[in-house]
DNA sequence: CCGGTTCTTGAGCGGTGGACAAGAGCCCTT
DNA sequence: AAGGGCTCTTGTCCACCGCTCAAGAACCGG
């Protein structure tokens, strides 16, 4: 799909503007690129984030993004990396690895909180171009080889543990439907009444506890919506059945 | 943004062929094209689906689909729906909560693996328009009341089970980077190898079991390697807690 | 002062989702 | 049989998208 240079030469005639304005923004930083981009995402949504819509956030003409970042999936990357930033803090000193464990499961669900629009990036897409570090991973390794885990017990572990990690937030988090969104939340709400408790007879009994709550049944997102003890729970079984499980290894769970 | 009407009346004088090419496919139905879409996204994958494309799939134009299923949105929700069929099947006599939610689970997982590239719009947006049934909520809710919670610690359960019940698959089957993918997969096999020992030794000493085993150290997804045996425990630890959580309400499990 | 690198610009290509008027095919009522 | 209304398809248009290219401005080290 080269361009063909012959030609090229015939200089357009029609040409009124030798002169060209002079650069608006030079010193653009390929920081200040992500960092726009993430306001950008914030904002406008993810479905709703371009790489022009950028631009003019920065002032700026969209081959500048381009030219910074490369790529819209470079952008997206950074941006994910600019998220998870530091999920893995310092280690208190005799910490157990449950509680590791929980750390970083509460840290790792508060950043995803403070841009949930990002959560589908990090809970459904494999985005990341060169990750800088394996610091997530070689925490979570490092408690559950704690935990008793070795060899392959220890990578089934490991994955289930991240599974769990980014699961919840993920799904807490996902996207409303992006059109017609006070159409849809009434429809939701008003489909929910209409539960046939004859079919449904837990689901028609249960339906205060539920209604906006829980998943599948709610109008809202974790957004407006947290379900932070719903997460505990969550967590804690996970750990729990961690823990039974290490148990079985025959290294004794802290 | 409606189109001015008063000077549309001026005739294309250029206009050559007054006939119009007859309608080639009368008779298509919403159902064909939801299957048609199903196959598009299948083949195709996610961020290539196009309403064109789909119309070029079922060889007519792409105003067909959407005057058939009115939106790009309402033909994502429908595939959802499609994929997500019937999740739960009817239930074996004497089967217990726990062994119940493990069939629903590996259901689940098998579906998802059906159509990989479904994936994240299952678990990381809310796409359905008006959800046809309750019956997910209601099989997981019968489950967890057998195992004896009730009102908001229901709600809880319920909810920790909605997202281990999806946020595994999800993850296994996230989309792979679409652009230069043998470059991105090169790249981080290498990456990989070059892990430091002294800041990350457990990742260092475990390698040979978690590369392309492991979130985050893997090239492929869940399509070419699947973790089986990682959602096996997965599953395991997250009933176990589960189990013991319910004990702590005074009722037995199982 | 100059030359190369960094950074920005405008123009343009092929694609997208969505809206619209118009017309073809079909069935049902009159 | 005639007509009317509904279903279904078509061509055309619009604004926007990611991305590429050639060219020029700004800056920095020699």
């Amino acid at each position: 799909m080269r361009r063909r240079r012959g030609q090229m030469a015939v200089p357009r005639v029609k040409r009124q503007k030798p002169e060209r304005a002079a650069p608006r923004a030079v010193g653009l930083t390929r920081e200040a690129v992500i960092a726009a981009a993430l306001e950008e995402i914030d904002a406008t949504g993810l479905p709703g984030f371009s790489i022009r819509g950028l631009a003019r956030r920065l002032g700026v003409n969209p081959t500048v993004v381009v030219w910074h970042l490369g790529n819209r999936n470079m952008v997206l990357a950074e941006v994910v990396n600019a998220v998870q930033g530091d999920l893995v803090p310092a280690r208190p000193p005799h910490q157990g690895w449950q509680d590791r464990l929980r750390q970083i499961f509460a840290r790792s669900r508060e950043a995803v909180r403070r841009h949930p629009n990002v959560a589908p990036l990090i809970g459904a897409e494999i985005v990341s171009n060169v990750r800088s570090d394996f610091r997530l991973a070689e925490a979570l390794l490092e408690a559950l080889a704690e935990a008793g885990f070795t060899g392959a017990a220890l990578c089934r572990a490991y994955n289930a543990t991240h599974a769990a990690l980014v699961g919840f937030t993920t799904q807490e988090l996902a996207q409303m439907p992006g059109e017609d969104l006070p159409g849809w939340q009434a429809g939701m709400r008003e489909h929910l009444t209409r539960a046939d408790p004859r079919t449904h007879p837990i689901l028609a009994r249960e339906l205060p506890h539920l209604a906006n709550r829980a998943f599948i049944l709610r109008w809202q997102n974790g957004v407006e919506a947290p379900m932070d003890e719903s997460f505990a729970l969550y967590v804690d079984c996970f750990i729990a059945g961690l823990a039974a499980h290490a148990l079985g290894t025959g290294i004794p769970a802290n």
